[in-house]
DNA sequence: CGCAAAATAGCACGATCGTTCGTTTTGGCC
DNA sequence: GGCCAAAACGAACGATCGTGCTATTTTGCG
């Protein structure tokens, strides 16, 4: 009757517990993978036991989706938009993200694999997929843009261009990284980065742009 | 008793009737969505039938793997090495390996499902899919290692550097092109395409510039 | 404690999967 | 036409899948 009461019901903390388990094992597996029975194992409940709390193996997958998605943000957005706008705060976005995929390397980015999976599926979870990988590259851009008005990047940057080459980097590290395993992708990434950031720089400061280089 | 005796036994030819129907299949529902089942029923033959052509499942993804491997040489690396060598050499094999993604776009890329769905799924489906992606991005490093040498980039240029940067081009393109379906990333990829060689070229024939080196 | 409701388990279903085995059909050559 | 090997088939197997149902247990609250 405390005012813990409603908060966490058993039935939603053991489903905070499934959903866990549900990350991981779609981040390993991939979403289609991922399945009802093997996650009872994992969990140790029974299948009917797992299923009742979501009702339908799309429902499971599309609440890996958000779930993934609310930490994504969590851990690569929210500490990036503490940094100052412009330059500096897209330099931290692709910074996390980057650390984000390399540790990845080992669990998988659900983002990447979902959209080869779903690709040509339509369908409640690629709708759910998709929409979340469209609120991550408009906040991608949407940093870009803020660069740009703070004097940052040049005035003709075409902020979706840019945005391309950058999402085509981490695509490629977690390409060469994941699956062909080859080492320093990582700094292939960074240097690649600063190179396309270069291209994009005002190239005189008559405007106090002062760029602060990372 | 013709002379086309051997040469084509009845078995090897609905080998390749089915291999045609697998790719296509594959291609479109990834080398893990392939099951014998559908192709059986796609060919109008019994599932046992096709079993039989390959002996197992994983034979018959790494035969799918090699078809694919064979027509992708047949249709970008082999009408490329017959431009001179060089920059035009590697703009030869970046342009058709783009059309080939945007025509993908609604056949799907072996190369690209296959290495998200096999990225921590050892065994050797994975070890023949890693080994042609390989040999591909060997005859891209190649190319660009020419160009070095022909004089057309810079003598410092970084050849893996530069592939890993043109690679993300391609996976960018898929993403954007197949997953989200957003229109005009073909013309982004040949744009960055550009403003890559613009970066590793040479400035001035005589010597190896000095521009704004990173 | 007791009771209603929520949470979990148990069981069975139809479908599909890759694979095996024995049989039947087919194709090539005398 | 007949012979033999190659090719294709049909049926069944054990396993796993998602998903209903019906019990049973556990939980929260008066």
């Amino acid at each position: 009757m405390r005012a813990t009461a409603r908060a966490l019901l058993k039935g939603q903390q053991t489903r905070a517990t499934i959903l866990d388990a549900a990350l991981g094992l779609s981040a390993q597996m991939g979403l289609e993978g991922l399945s009802i029975g093997t996650l009872a194992e994992v969990t140790r409940m029974s299948k009917s036991g797992v299923f009742a709390h979501f009702g339908s193996r799309e429902e499971l997958q599309i609440a890996v989706i958000r779930e993934y998605h609310a930490r994504f943000e969590e851990e690569i957005f929210f500490p990036a938009v503490s940094q100052e706008r412009g330059l500096p705060r897209l330099r931290a976005l692709f910074e996390r993200w980057v650390r984000r995929v390399s540790v990845e390397v080992d669990s998988g980015c659900i983002y990447i694999s979902g959209a080869v999976e779903f690709d040509d599926r339509p369908g409640p979870v690629r709708d759910a997929l998709a929409s979340m990988v469209r609120a991550w590259q408009s906040a991608l851009e949407r940093a870009i843009e803020l660069s740009i008005e703070a004097g940052h990047l040049r005035t003709d940057t075409d902020a979706l261009q840019m945005l391309f080459e950058v999402h085509g980097l981490i695509l490629a590290l977690h390409h060469d990284a994941r699956f062909l395993r080859l080492p320093g992708a990582v700094d292939r990434a960074r240097r690649a980065f600063d190179r396309i950031v270069g291209f994009y720089l005002v190239t005189d400061p008559a405007t106090p742009a002062a760029e602060s280089r990372r």
